[in-house]
DNA sequence: TTTCTTTCATTGACGATGGAAAAGAATCCC
DNA sequence: GGGATTCTTTTCCATCGTCAATGAAAGAAA
């Protein structure tokens, strides 16, 4: 029962910051320099913490070592469902992607994913073989609404794979022997972008996703926002313009009807006249100078302008990301987005630092794998830790 | 040194959930029940608490004994500065009001206002004197970008007063010599609802208040939302459409500048040709029957709801309250609300609950006062306690 | 070289906190 | 009166984290 609470602040803490000495662990959790002592001990014993090399640079007194994760110490896999094909990565322990695979779906149903999923984490159990490390859990990020509170992981409604009530931590669990965490997609990338990514240290920030769809993860009071009812940074049925384009969802002007990637085709194609019919079409006419479809972009770029506008002025986020597959068309948006943004942000609120990262879907599956590193943290750090030798099966 | 972490969570659900047994205030804390018993003695030693009078109706057992916030153990003053006057409110410990008074301002500049507000908290603290009760302390609520970190209670800038950078909090507690806590108002009427109102219990719920202004208040986490700038729940500048009517913020289609008090005169009188200038004269009018005025007052109404839509959207939030001074138009606005709201809310973001509650400036003052009781029992738990008689001064 | 200074890290004593379990208390039912 | 039942309190006891003293490892100064 080397157990302390304390052990998850400061894991956490080393791990997002990278290498520290005990002194600025202590600084940063506000815990006293005994205390971390304390802390690290157990973790070190684990072996999830490991000591130097390098050293604080100090030029007086007694040179502070330096506590970093050992990144080999756990792998977990990282899995992203998407529409057509599953993306699958393999991170260690500091959740840097040391394997990545992708399989294409053939169809959406349950049935039909689970063997491609299987198969995948299989792929990459064997390469974390290779490596000669376990693999301690399995993040599975799933666009919808997830229930994370019921021990099956339950997908309760996943509009796009048409999924409802679907026990997907369970089945996974049953079918790989790993320990499943199962996530709604939006969020588990906030979560990797708040330990990891742009959102590292914040209080809050918020992640807008732009691509076949709008989304967007909020984090607030230094946690992701889940929404009472599973629902939370709908972003992209935030309507901008009641006299704007007929939603599926029903309203009329919402983001995603503007900006996403179905709807810029759409728009360009009847703007243009051209047979267009993906977003890499819709972007090429535009680069090559399309006054109609550079329009479309610029039009979609005001709308995400806006409704930045519309979480800073309410939530008052201290960064937003911008990211998603869309991204890639940035430079066309990029106008849009910075004059709306300007014009919406109500006082202060425009101190707001708006950021672009590219996140490609790796990225993503790397976000499921985070939540799983998260919840693998809070299981050792409140359990009795064993040697990485004593342990090799199933964790937990 | 009798001092419990534990005393402020249990004094907070004793002070918002009524009279509780000890048994109910174990399961509602996640303590223990001999937790609770030791934390409810110091309280009880220090007079905040009382037993009964009443029990819990248990058929069998030994009856509980039910435990309540002795109301009369201290008093506090809340107050609400608005752009013509400030409402004041002496409260009991349970934040229920025990006079009232209000005087209007002659100017807004600091020195304008601190007069007339000393006058009242004079006047109130002669009527606590009366009831033969110490006041304990003084809220304020200002509207505008107060920084409550700071020690001075710093008012950095209300655009309403036309305040920069007043040290409020500093200056009141040496004019009255009361602790002082200041406040945004709109999120001191967000606490006064998360801890007596219709927030109680509630992880998340937001308060949209209508009126001169639109305002919100959000609670995230069981914490009300303050914004990385100290900028947050301006949904009154949430733009909701690009082609609506400019607002004095240099955007377009605030709600604030279709749906806030003054936006309605305007509109009613361009709709009407009559000449309105107050907002019961407009309100007349549409109650007369005046189609015009109806139609603003609908249309205010759509935009209310869109806005309702896209904080549901984006935090999921349990609840919205909606209250404000509008709110006397409520059934005008209502069949607006309604309908937009439920166009705008997507998937089981719907299931939010929405309701009115009428909250006079009476309840801004409130507000205030729950902030002054919020900070006082953070420091009546963490310090020794002392018993009501041996204290009269200052508190802290 | 020796000693001082500085800073980092560890240790041990101690107090605060809160839980588990047993005991006590108060009531109803038989 | 003797259970049965439920609420409350007491009595330990483990955990956690701080304080203050100590140790450790360097450079600086004598």
């Amino acid at each position: 029962m080397t157990s302390l609470a304390s052990g998850e602040s400061v894991f956490t803490i080393v791990l997002s910051h990278g290498p520290l000495t005990r002194a600025q662990i202590a600084g940063r959790t506000g815990l006293s320099a005994a205390a971390v002592t304390k802390a690290v001990r157990p973790l070190m014993a684990a072996g999830y913490l490991v000591e130097g090399p390098g050293e604080g640079s100090r030029a007086l007194g007694r040179p502070a070592t330096l506590v970093r994760v050992d990144a080999g110490a756990a792998f977990f896999v990282g899995v992203k469902v998407t529409g057509d094909e599953i993306i699958a990565v393999l991170t260690d322990l500091c959740c840097r992607v040391r394997a990545a695979a992708r399989l294409p779906l053939t169809g959406r149903a349950p049935e039909r994913v689970l063997p491609v999923l299987t198969e995948l984490v299989r792929e990459l159990l064997t390469e974390a073989d290779g490596f000669g490390v376990a693999v301690r859990g399995l993040g599975i990020a799933v666009s919808g609404d997830v229930d994370v509170d019921s021990a099956e992981g339950m997908v309760r409604y996943s509009p796009f794979l048409e999924w409802r009530e679907v026990p997907l931590a369970g089945i996974a669990g049953t079918a790989t022997g790993l320990p499943v965490t199962v996530e709604n997609d939006v969020r588990a990338l906030t979560v990797a972008e708040q330990w990891f990514g742009a959102g590292v240290g914040l209080d809050s920030f918020a992640l807008v996703t732009v691509g076949a769809g709008i989304g967007c993860g909020l984090v607030v009071h230094g946690r992701v926002v889940s929404g009472a009812h599973g629902v939370a940074g709908e972003l992209g049925h935030v309507s901008i313009d009641p006299d704007g384009p007929p939603c599926y969802c029903g309203n009329r002007g919402c983001v995603e009807a503007v900006a996403a990637d179905p709807a810029i085709v759409r728009a360009v194609r009847e703007v243009t006249g051209r047979p267009v019919t993906t977003p890499a079409e819709a972007l090429e006419l535009a680069r090559a100078g399309d006054r109609g479809a550079r329009q479309v972009y610029a039009a979609a770029g005001q709308a995400i302008g806006r409704a930045i506008g519309s979480v800073v002025n309410l939530l008052g986020p201290e960064r937003v990301v911008i990211s998603g597959e869309g991204l890639a068309a940035y430079d066309l948006f990029a106008d849009g987005i910075r004059d709306a943004f300007a014009a919406a942000a109500f006082g202060t609120a425009a101190q707001c630092d708006v950021v672009t990262r590219p996140l490609p879907f790796e990225e993503w599956a790397r976000g499921a794998a985070a939540t799983a590193i998260q919840s693998f943290i809070g299981s050792a750090t409140s359990a009795t830790p064993v040697t990485s030798k004593e342990q090799s099966g199933v964790h937990q």
